[in-house]
DNA sequence: AATGATTTGTTCGTATGTATT
DNA sequence: AAATACATACGAACAAATCAT
C-alpha cells in the first residue's frame, strides 16, 4: 500500500490476480508466499511395446516415480460394487445401471497427494477374476492379474482433458476451492484381445505440477529413459 | 443486488467466481453472459499405424477436423530464420545461439481461433529441403516434403502440460488476461530414421474446449473413427 | 452524428469476521 | 489475550465500452 499508493482493497485485487497466475500464494492467517517453482512429475502415457514400460498406472507409476529418487505410495482401494452411470456405461459401452466394480486410489509422492484414480469394471469380469473384488491391492497389478486369468489387455485410448476441480479435488490436493488451478483428467479404456471394453480407468491430477508425454513410433532409446524431472520448456 | 440484498462489489466478486468457474463470461460494456457448452474438439495425437492417419499437426489436422463437419483453415506460414533459446536447443539438441528455420501458423475452425502451432528446423536441413525457407505453404504438408527429400520421420514424442497464457495466447484466442483459462502446450519432438531430431513443433490450444486422444497397442478400428464431437463424459 | 442510458471495470475508504502466531 | 494477516462486505465515485434514441 504504501510502495504503490493505493488502498488495500486495490491491494488485495492485485494479490489475487498474482495468485491467479501462480506467482504467489495465500496463506489465511499466516500470510502471502511466492511460489517455489517445482519441478513437474513427468507421465508417460504410451507403452514401450520392447520394454513394456509406461503408461502410468498401477506397478508402473511407481517404478516411473521411483527413477526420479522420489517414494510413491498408494492407499489401500476403496473397492466398491455400482451401477453404471451414463459416463461409465458409454465409456464400457454396457448399459446404464448396469453393476460395475470399482476400484478407487489415492496416489501420494513424497507422502504429498499426486492423482486421484478410479478404476471401473464389468462385474462380469469378477467370474474369471475374483480378487477384483478383494478389498486389498493386488500387488502384481490389475493388468497383470487379468493377464494371468486370461484376459490380456491389447490395447488402450486415453482421452486427456483439462477442467476445474470439484470440491472432493481441491480438498484431497489441496487446491483454492475457486477453480484458479485445473486438474487434468484421463479416461483410459482398456480392450482386451477381442476388442471388448475390460476397464475404464480415470486419473485426475493437478495440472500445474504434472506432465505428460506419449511417444509413437520410433524414439530413441535414449530418450525413453524416464526423467521425471525434465529440464526442457518452461 | 435487490435479490440477495447484496452491494454492488459483492455481487461483482460473485459474478467474478462465477467467471472463474466458466458459468458466466463477461464483456465490458455489454453485459454477462451464461456460457453456452462447447462441444470439445477431439485431436488424435498418435499416429496409426496402419492408415497413418492422427497426429494432430499439418494436413492430418484439416482432415480429422473435415470428419466433423467443420471446416479449418490455416493462416500464411510466418516463416523466421531466428538462434535457438535454451528450451529450443535442448528440444533439438544443438547449441543455443544455432541458427533455426521456424514456421509459425495460426490455424482456425469454422473461422474462429484454434490453435497456434510453430515449428523450429535446424537451418542445416534446408540444404536438402529448401522448401522449409518458402513463405508459402508447404500443401502436402511438411512432414510429407521431408520425406520426399529422403527425411524420414520415424516417430515423435510429445510432452503436455498446462500454463497459463501469455499476452499473445490471450490475444489472439480472446481469453480473460487474468489467466482464468489456461491453454495445453504441446511440444513435439521429431525423430528421423537414425534417431535424430529434426524438428520441434509447440502448439497452443484453449484447455476449455479441447480434448486430445491417444490410442496405444490394438484399438478396435471402429473405435479409430474421429469424432470431433464425442459424447463421453463431462 | 450526438447524446444519454446502461453495463462492466477500477479504485477508494471503512468496517467486521476469522485464522494464525 | 493481543497483535497480525487474510477474507468478506458495504457505499461511493469515476472510467470505459456499448447501445438506443
Amino acid at each position: 500500500m504504501a510502495e504503490y499508493h493505493a488502498s488495500r482493497n486495490t491491494v488485495r485485487g492485485a494479490i489475487k490476480e498474482l495468485a491467479t497466475l501462480g506467482v504467489v500464494r495465500t496463506l489465511h492467517g499466516k500470510g502471502t508466499f511466492v511460489t517455489e517453482h517445482v519441478n513437474p512429475i513427468v507421465t508417460t502415457l504410451t507403452t514401450d511395446p520392447e520394454t513394456g514400460a509406461g503408461g502410468g498406472e498401477g506397478l508402473v507409476y511407481t517404478a516411473e516415480v521411483a527413477a526420479s529418487g522420489r517414494s510413491a505410495t498408494t492407499s489401500e482401494p476403496d473397492v466398491r460394487i455400482q451401477k453404471a452411470n451414463a459416463d461409465i456405461a458409454h465409456s464400457l459401452r454396457i448399459l446404464v445401471g448396469t453393476e460395475v466394480i470399482s476400484r478407487g486410489e489415492q496416489r501420494y509422492i513424497d507422502g504429498r497427494p499426486w492423482s486421484l484414480q478410479t478404476s471401473f469394471y464389468p462385474k462380469s469380469l469378477a467370474r474369471r477374476a475374483p480378487r477384483l473384488l478383494d478389498a486389498d491391492s493386488i500387488d502384481e497389478g490389475t493388468v497383470a492379474y487379468l493377464r494371468e486369468r486370461g484376459i490380456q489387455q491389447a490395447g488402450y485410448r486415453d482421452a486427456i482433458q483439462v477442467r476445474i476441480p470439484d470440491k472432493n479435488e481441491t480438498d484431497y490436493f489441496n487446491l483454492p476451492a475457486d477453480g484458479r488451478i485445473q486438474v487434468v483428467e484421463i479416461y483410459r479404456v482398456a480392450f482386451d484381445q477381442n476388442g471388448v471394453r475390460v476397464r475404464l480407468t480415470i486419473t485426475v491430477y493437478p495440472a500445474d505440477r504434472n506432465r505428460f508425454v506419449i511417444n509413437v513410433g520410433r524414439v530413441p532409446i535414449s530418450d525413453m529413459l524416464i526423467k521425471a524431472v525434465d529440464e526442457s520448456s518452461g
